[in-house]
DNA sequence: ATGGGCACCTGGCTGC
DNA sequence: TGCAGCCAGGTGCCCA
């Protein structure tokens, strides 16, 4: 479910809710993510004030007392702010309690999310220490991707969604922001021209912009923290149109596999 | 270092 | 209606 955009609506949802909070209860139902969820999260989080709710890459931070959660939806998981009292349904794996009678209930049917606790520095944690830019900072530039796809064989598609080369570029965004680039998503990272990455970092851009601002991709289940469906889907170009006429010319759209992973794309306007 | 493939897990949809 | 098979938005890790 989540890419970026998802992960940044979920973001502005919870934020309001969460800050100045204290967190009175952290219940864990089934702590067995994507990596098991430590018995000591729930004790040292309980009492803690929330300080800030930070986004980076698709890891949702948020701060409280001297250290921070470090939370992850994976590929099914969703927040939403509850009155704490409301039943569980299945899958609502972790709440966390707020003095104020609501609860950030955590739910994940496939359980590839994640919630880890550290008093360290978060952006040196293991797992985001050695990440790319974030797509919307002034570092992700064409000169950025055109330096370190020099001699670089594979895919620009696989290329764009390396964490390395910059995050919160999943599945669904990277075909977009290549069709909008008009760029052959099988074509090698290293033989394409500072040019073209420059209108890549901007298509880049256009696409996560105009998905945030529609509160995320809803293709089957994305539901924001109210519970509320994003409607960027209506404004895809390509990405789960097989078959379908190109918006951009004569063309249609085509499904090919790429990674283990769906890529869709127009042969005759992407090259 | 690079690139490719797999695993983790559950649910929804399709087609027989 | 039942069921097997396929597919899914992420990403860390293992292997060649």
């Amino acid at each position: 479910m989540p890419e970026l955009p998802e992960v940044e609506t979920t973001r502005r949802g919870i934020e309001p809710h969460l800050l100045g909070r204290r967190v009175a209860e952290v219940v864990v139902r089934d702590g067995r993510l994507r990596w098991p969820v430590p018995d000591s999260l729930a004790l040292e989080l309980r009492g803690l004030r929330i300080d800030a709710v930070q986004r980076r890459a698709k890891y949702l931070l948020l701060r409280a007392g001297d250290g921070t959660a470090i939370l992850h939806l994976g590929m099914s998981g969703s927040l939403r702010i509850l009155p704490a009292e409301q039943d569980p349904t299945q899958h609502d794996h972790i709440d966390i309690i707020l003095d104020d009678g609501f609860c950030l209930r955590f739910r994940d049917p496939r359980r590839f999310g994640s919630l880890h606790w550290t008093l360290a520095n978060p952006l040196e944690h293991k797992l985001l220490r050695a990440l790319g830019p974030e797509p919307l900072a002034d570092e992700f530039c064409g000169a950025w991707l055109h330096a370190r796809s020099r001699r670089r064989r594979v895919a620009i598609k696989n290329f764009l969604m390396d964490s390395h080369t910059v995050v919160g570029v999943g599945n669904i965004y990277a075909s977009e922001a290549l069709c909008r680039a008009g760029i052959d998503p099988r074509r090698a990272a290293g033989r394409i021209s500072a040019r073209r990455y420059d209108e890549l970092v901007a298509c880049v851009r256009e696409t996560l912009t105009l998905a945030i601002a529609a509160g995320g991709t809803t293709l089957r289940d994305f539901k924001d923290s109210e519970g509320k469906p994003g409607y960027f889907g209506q404004e895809l170009l390509v990405y789960g149109r097989e078959g379908q006429p190109c918006a951009h010319c004569e063309g249609h759209i085509e499904r090919i596999v790429q990674g283990a992973r769906a890529t869709y794309f127009c042969r005759s306007c992407q090259r």
